[in-house]
DNA sequence: TATTTTTTGAAACATTGTTGCAATTAAAAC
DNA sequence: GTTTTAATTGCAACAATGTTTCAAAAAATA
């Protein structure tokens, strides 16, 4: 029996194996940039918005992905490459990139987010780091 | 005639003084933390939606207000203290910290977004800096 | 005060976030 | 392989937010 990737994947995570979840994984899988809502029920065809919308927490929060803070007013989701995310632990710092021409968001690895002493009487969680600019792509076009 | 804090501003961008601008102006300068538009709403009461709207986008055009990118999926807008913000330029390159407790958004000055090399083929506008964790008042609180 | 130009408010529509609940399905037990 | 159990789905329903259009109202200017 040929384990997919994806199914592999949600195996590890102890999560049930269902449509939605091969798909929306296997769409993760195969995109390199972060993913809206929008962009995955546009690739899912007649999904169950809802379903969806629920299968991006759970996801979150077993740590397959993890948002990418763009700072747009749409939630983007990356996959997460270290495998030593765990539910509700994230071990993502890397800063996310968001093209302002094209709108797509990405992972960018080789640049992490600043460590941070807190200010008195503060304490930090989590930094993010997100840079905007033109991408690769669009740069060649313009 | 005593001309107010915030219609002083409003005449320096050459923006027309209406009630709505008056009244979203001295929210924002009598508040320390970032504001959504639902903050306002409720700080506004009977208010039009679609106005506040308006007026958010206008000021953050005009360099009076600047977007404090906090991860969540709201938009949160501050005063630029920098007399320097233009229209559609602004020189806000502070972090911005994230209270997961209160959920309340500061501006952090002392702390300024790290100055990046592009990657090969892309090129940076601007970086954004978010930290989340808890505010000094929660802390204390807990 | 009259004229010009901008802003407002209402309607209308789209997108996204979120819960409750019954029907369906996956995994586990037999 | 069938039955049982437990999780997931799909739908209804609602809230919040984003966004445009257009006529009425208000601000700046003449
Ligand atoms: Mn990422
Ligand atoms: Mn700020
Ligand atoms: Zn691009
Ligand atoms: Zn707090």
């Amino acid at each position: 029996m040929n384990m997919s990737a994806s199914t592999q994947l949600l195996k590890a995570q102890q999560l049930r194996i269902t449509d939605m979840r091969i798909k929306v994984l296997d769409l993760f899988l195969s995109h390199q940039e972060a993913l809206s809502q929008n962009d995955l029920e546009n690739s899912l065809g007649e999904a169950d918005r809802i379903t969806l919308y629920r299968t991006l927490r759970t996801f979150e929060e077993s740590g397959l992905i993890h948002k990418a803070i763009d700072g747009t007013d749409k939630q983007k989701y990356a996959l997460c490459k270290h495998t030593q995310c765990k539910p509700n632990q994230h071990f993502d710092h890397h800063a996310h990139f968001h093209c302002d021409d094209c709108g797509k968001t990405t992972c960018v690895e080789e640049i992490a987010a600043p460590i941070l002493s807190p200010p008195p009487g503060f304490s930090i969680s989590k930094t993010h780091l997100v840079i905007h600019g033109t991408c690769s792509n669009c740069q060649v076009a313009s």
